[in-house]
Order: structure tokens, then C-alpha cells, then sequence
DNA sequence: GTTTAAGCGAGACGGTACGTCCTGTCTTAAC
DNA sequence: GTTAAGACAGGACGTACCGTCTCGCTTAAAC
């Protein structure tokens, strides 16, 4: 029987040992780095895991799952704080998301595993309820303090602004295969300062 | 030999049969639309398309090369018109951004191949110099019409226009997972006009 | 690790079940009598066995290994019991080889895996190491008997002896294609008891 | 179509090439030579030759049957000559055989293309007919003779004489993997001898 | 203290796809 | 119509990975 993580049950026997769970999921990480996402094996974490395979299976449904879990769940991020304008509020927003995506991890693992997860109901789901959720509330938040400052008349489509923050910097990455990625992040929260404002300013000078 | 398409020598001995690569092709589409990327096997290629897996082999080094071939090379953006104005431009170009990532089969592949095109050295080369270069390049002669025409006063950095084109629309179809991109496309394109003029414009009401 | 049945080592994990060896085995040897040696496949084993290929390959290097164990290893030959004379002691050893080559499963067998083995310095030595010189233990048995009877003077060169009896017994099987076996069984026995007493006898009439 | 070798047709157009008939068989002999028959490819054997691999199924139907005209077909034993005795006569023929089966060709050849003339009923055929048929009545030729002498009362069953020496040459050969044969036939005829006459002579001393 | 139930590392299991290789047929241009 | 070259359909090979299961053992809570 498979068992989630948070579920009750399970009340007598062995408890599981919270190291194991903590060694598969760095020795997932460690083996995407290595090999990235396309080339990883379950074998291969269970090795450096020194862990069975049936403990990572009793722990993470599938090999997309384990990887969601030792990546997406620690790709957090936190509230931004207020800056004091929207373009900055928007550059900081722009290089936490640089960073998500950009350290050397997720460059090998992102886009293997987002195929993954498309082609998977059921992690679409948990992908969107998550990582893209909370991505989301972000960018209503800093758009929600622009328009309290003034900067803003209404908040804009807030999908249509999500797309335009994270696209852009998934296109760098992933299509471009960029790696500069700081004036390029100064240059995108300007512009979609811009383009969201209505014209005019831009970072101070 | 391996993908003699473009080389020379081979210049006695039966020719390769045009049908054949033909049909390779079209039902690596087929078998795409109906099982998606990550769930295509080559021998179901080769049993669609009446053909030996060794007629695939010969002309495609692997099953990704077999995909890129099918999908990338027939994503061929035409030239866009020039429409009288930058921000109908770019409405223009990020429709076809849109048919060409947002039709059946791409639904399907684009993530599973591109993050296995990005796993690849050699493909992602080729899908740079090809598929990238080709989108630059229209991106590009957008933008010098818009320079022509008075509406920019210079042409921006090529890349960032670039990601901030195809970035938001990759965003809006895989990771939001939409599938109404008209207002969107004309949305966007009117914000992106904004941004990069400087504020004033959008559509013209 | 290939092929672990006899070596130490391996002493945790899953132990090989018992039953997966025997269908393996079983399997092959229906196999081969519905299909013959030439055209039987790995995959119509497995299937047959309702096993998958990795079961068979961690048991067997090769696809001829596998017929191999599954006919060579079948075929030890019982002691043969003293029957009180030299000939009749030879005619029944006669039928003991007639009847390991002679079977449904040998004789569609026989031929294509000695041509296998004969190409494989590793198992033809498997092939002697264990078939042929369990076979010439049996036949130096009965010389041995015959000169303690006082039958013969001495012991004749045991692999000239050998190649007298099981050799005729395969060219009457496989190259004369003859199923006839009683007579020609008896009648061998007689001529090679004359041949090797030097002459008289022969059976009793 | 295809068409044997001997028959009428072909009455127009290039005539076959006489040439590529013989360096067919004679790199049929020296592919053998080099991999053995059970690693011997077409391919190979059409490139050693220097010739497509359509003339050689223009002659031979199947890979067996090429390897059988290039080898089988070469070892007609001649009749051999009348050596005054029986012993001698058979001596004699058992060399031929010896010779016949291990010579360095046939030894890598003869039990790999039996396994494949035995699956192939035509081969077969072609086999005893024209191999089998011709040792059969060199075996006659010598017992006849015997039986002229006065060596032989009668002529024994001739399969059975037949197994007796064939059978025990490839049983040496190829089951024994010996290649020390002229002690080994010298001393088969004279245990043959015995066996057939009954008793008495061997070899002149 | 014993019992019990589940956890554990190791690795075998059924299944599926891969990319390679070989056979016997077919197709081209040259002769 | 034959030739050399080599593409073709078909099909088996042996490898690799997935997710499940089984072994003998350990570990903590329940009794």
C-alpha cells in the first residue's frame, strides 16, 4: 500500500526514519546535477541515497514525484519585500525567479521535468497549486502595491502579467540558453514597468 | 553512414526513396497527436508509417532527431506582411508564435522535445541555428520597420524583445496551461508595444 | 553480476526464485519442440515462461546459453547398470545415448546448439567439462567391466571408443535423418564388441 | 525471378559473369575461414567479393545454400584407389573423410551449416543426394571389393557402415575438438576392419 | 520483556522501449 | 539483362529503466 506523506494510518510499526527522507531528496538533487533530469535514474538516487528503491517508493509515487518533491517544493519563494516603487518591486520579483530557475539545479531539471509534469494529470495539478499559485500571489501582491502607491490606475490581467514575467525569463534560460542573466533582469523590470504603467519612467536614474 | 541527407559521396546504389522519409515524418505527427511526445515509441512510428525501423535509423540518429525533424523543421515561420504599424506587427508575429507552439501536435511535443533537445549538445545547436535564429531574425526585421517608420528610435537589444516575445506565450500555453490565446495575443502585443516605444500607442482604438 | 547460482557473494537482496529458473527452463524446451532450435526466440521464452527478458539474461549470458541449460544439463546420463557381458553392458549405453539425441526436444535441438557451442570457446568447454566427459566416464565404466570379466586384455584409448559409439549414433540421427533406432542400436553394439574384443562373440544368439 | 544455376533461360541480355560465380565461392571460403559459419554474414561475403549482394541471390537462394556450393559442393571425395586389402581400403576412405571434414574451412563450417541443412527440408535433400549419396557408394565401392576378396562374406547393412565411419570422424572433430587424426584413423580403420570381418587380421603387421 | 507491524537495504521481478544487426528483396544508374 | 551499391521491410538481439515485490533484518510502539 501506498501511503502520502501527511496521511494518518500508519499508527504502529516502524515510523519512517527522517533521514532517509532527507537523503533521497539530496541525492536527488545531486544526481540531477550530475546528469541532469533526462538522464537520472531511480537506481542511481537509491545508490547515492544508500537507501533501497522501495523506500523511495513508499515515500514518492513516481520518479517525476521525487523530483518535483526535492526541487519544486524547495523553489519557495519568499514574499518580496516592498521597495518602494513598482519597478523595483518588479526587478526583485524578476531575480527571485532568475535565481529559482537559474541555479545550476533547476537548469537541468526545469524543462525535463515541466514535459513531466504536463503529461501528468495529476501533477499538473499539484504544479500549478503550488509553485505557479504561489508565483502568482506574488505578482498580485507587488501589482496590488503599485496600485495602492499610485503607479498603477488597475490591477491588469493578472495571468497575462504573470506570463510576461516568467516567460521572458524561461525563454533566456531554457530557449537561449543564457546564462547573463542580471542586466538582462534590470532591462525586463524596466520594460514591463513600462509596459504596465503606460509609459513614462523606467528606474530612476 | 548516418543522415546523408545534405552530404555527398554516396553517389552510386539506390537512392533513398523520398515517400519513405515522407512518411516517416507524417506519422511521427500522427502518432504524436494521439499518444503525445513522452508516450511515442519509434517501433509505433515505424509500424505507422509501413516501414523498417532501420529506414528510420538511416535518416535519424535518434528518436529526438526523428521528432525534431518532424516538428521544428515544419515550424517554419513565414515572413510577416508588414502591416503599417508596430504594434499590428507585432500582434501578427506573436499569432504565428502562437499557431506554431499552439496547435494540436505542439501541445503534445514542444516540452517533452525541447527539454530533451536541451539535454543534447548537437540538438541544440540545431535548433538554435535553425528555429531560434529563424524567430530572431523576424523579430529583427519587425523591429527596423518599426525603426523605419519613426515608432522606435532605436532598435532595442534583439534577445530580451526576442524572450519577452515567445517567453510569455510558452509561459501562457505550458505552464498555465490556457488554451484561449486570442485576447491574449492581442493583449500582449499591444503591452509590448508600450513597452518598447515607451509608453503611448497600444492598439489604435 | 551474471549467472550467480554457484558463487558466494550476493548474500542480501531479493533471493532468485526457484520457480522463474524452472519455467525458464520448461519454457525453452517447449519452445523448441514447437519451434526448433533455429527459430526459436528469447521473446517467445519469455513470454511463454511469463517472465521477463531481464529474468532470463541475469540467469543466462546469451540465448545459447539458456538452450544450453535448458537441454545439455537435462541430459546426464543414469550409470548403466552391469548387465553381466560386455555387449549387453555396451547396448545399453548405446540406447542411453540414443535416447538423449534421439528425443523430440534433442533432435530438433542437437545440431544448431553443438554448431553454438563449437563457436563459443566458453561453452565448449562447458560442453566437455560436463556432457562429454560424463559420457566418457560412462563408457570408461564399461571397459573397465569388460576387462575385469576378462572380456578384453586391456583398456582400448577411451576417446577412440567414445567417438565409436556416440559418433555413429549422430550421423544415424542427423545425417541420414533415420528414426529407426532399436535395430541399428543392437546391431552397433554387436560390431563394436567385436571390434574391441578383437572379434568372437558378438550377442549371444 | 530467380533462377538455378544449371537451368535454360536467361537467353537474353549480359550474360552472367563467370568471374563473379567464382569469387562468390571463393570469398564465401575466406569469410568462413576468418569468422566461421555462425558469425559468417552476406554482407561480408559480398564485400570480400567485391560484388552486390543481388548477384549472390541471383545464385543462391539462401545464405545456407551459398555456404553449401561453396563448400559442400568442393568436397567430392575422389574414388579411391584399390589397395589390395579391406583395411587398407577403408583406411584409406577414412583419411579422405578426415580430410574432407578438418580442413580448416570445413572445420569452422561443417556443424554450423549441418544445423542449417538439417532445418531446411530442400537442403536436406540436396544434402544426402548428392554428400551423403557419394560417400554412401564410395562405402559400397570398398565393402564390394571386400566381398570380391573374400575379405567380407557378405556385404553388411551399408547405413550402419556408413555411421561407423563418418560418425566417429565428426564426433573426433567436433564433439572431441581433436585435431591429432592420423594416429586416430589409422587406428579406426583397423578396429572397423575387425568389426566388420568378424574377428582376425587388423592391420598387416 | 515480548510481540507486532512496519520500516529498512538489497536486489529480483514483469514489462516495455531502445538502438543495432542481419536477411532476403528491390531500385537505381552504368554497361 | 547483369552489374555494384545500397535502401527497403521485417524481426531478433541484448541493454536499460520503471515501478513492484520479496528476502532477512532492524526498530519503535503496544502490550
Amino acid at each position: 500500500m501506498r501511503r502520502g506523506q501527511g496521511e494518518e494510518g500508519a499508527r504502529t510499526g516502524r515510523p519512517r526514519d527522517g533521514r532517509v527522507d532527507a537523503s533521497i531528496l539530496a541525492a536527488t538533487r545531486e544526481v540531477l546535477a550530475e546528469t541532469g533530469y533526462v538522464r537520472l535514474t531511480v537506481d542511481a538516487v537509491a545508490a547515492r541515497a544508500g537507501v533501497g528503491k522501495a523506500a523511495i517508493y513508499r515515500r514518492h509515487a513516481t520518479k517525476q514525484e521525487m523530483v518535483f518533491a526535492a526541487t519544486v517544493h524547495t523553489m519557495a519563494l519568499e514574499a518580496p519585500a516592498d521597495t518602494g516603487s513598482f519597478v523595483t518591486d518588479l526587478a526583485a520579483l524578476i531575480d527571485d525567479i532568475l535565481a529559482t530557475l537559474g541555479n545550476p539545479v533547476a537548469l537541468v531539471t526545469v524543462p525535463g521535468l515541466l514535459a513531466d509534469v504536463i503529461a501528468d494529470a495529476d501533477l499538473t495539478a499539484r504544479f500549478r497549486g503550488t509553485f505557479m499559485e504561489r508565483q502568482r500571489d506574488l505578482v498580485e501582491e507587488v501589482l496590488d502595491r503599485a496600485v495602492g502607491r499610485g503607479e498603477l490606475d488597475e490591477r491588469p490581467e493578472l495571468d497575462l502579467v504573470h506570463a510576461m514575467l516568467v516567460g521572458p525569463v524561461f525563454a533566456w534560460l531554457f530557449m537561449m540558453g543564457r546564462r547573463d542573466g542580471d542586466v538582462f533582469a534590470r532591462e525586463l523590470a524596466s520594460r514591463l514597468a513600462v509596459a504596465l504603467t503606460g509609459g513614462g519612467s523606467g528606474f530612476p536614474s
